[in-house]
DNA sequence: TAGTTATATAGCTATATTGCTATATTACGA
DNA sequence: TCGTAATATAGCAATATAGCTATATAACTA
């Protein structure tokens, strides 16, 4: 599997597009959070499990897809890891869907 | 399914994507294509499956895949079904995924 | 050390995807 | 009308995906 991909099945999934869509604004989705500040640290596999209504071993492989695909990065803090979106991915994929396939201007 | 599930869902595919790279420029790949012009009126899907050595059935659901999404138009002319890309939806996915995302530019 | 919490992994099931072959349909030409 | 060519559809098999439960691991706490 090549990391172009990864990305594209990353997306091919209502859930993880929405997590991305989520995870753009911590703090407007995820404020509840109390280990740590989402918007500094990022959002817990956990939470993201409660507000999709999936198990958390579920949301477990969705974050790994998505860290797969680099479109989040995961960092362990004590008993938590905590998701944030990585830009520079999303904007490079973007870029790349819309020079491979010669995409013109809407 | 909703139309932004099959576009992204049509993209998740090696083949799919490939095709979609090859028909931006038609007369580059498919000039052997004697029944019609390939750029004035599409690549059949004959010729595609062939190109991609897989089978014609497996070649005609692709397209059914990639005209659902709208990423490709198919016109029945005499007994070909000539595809070409549908720039205006290409065009429109990309900036959907883009501002569905927030992704930055690069 | 023992218990608790969060996460990851293993293994299962149901469904979706993608390939194939066989066959039906459509269109043309003798 | 009959045969041929291109395409579409049906049905099958192999694999991938996405959900679950059970359990292992990691990190903190009493």
């Amino acid at each position: 599997m090549t990391k172009r991909n990864d990305q594209v099945k990353a997306l091919a999934n209502d859930t993880r597009l929405e997590m991305l869509r989520l995870l753009d604004d911590p703090a407007a989705h995820f404020s509840m959070q109390e280990s740590a500040d989402p918007v500094e640290m990022g959002v817990c596999v956990q939470l993201l499990a409660e507000h999709f209504g999936v198990s958390q071993p579920t949301m477990s492989r969705h974050v790994e897809v998505l860290r797969r695909a680099e479109f989040i990065a995961t960092k362990r803090h004590q008993n938590w890891t905590y998701c944030s979106r990585n830009e520079t991915a999303l904007a490079d994929y973007a870029e790349w869907l819309k020079s491979t396939l010669n995409i013109k201007a809407a």
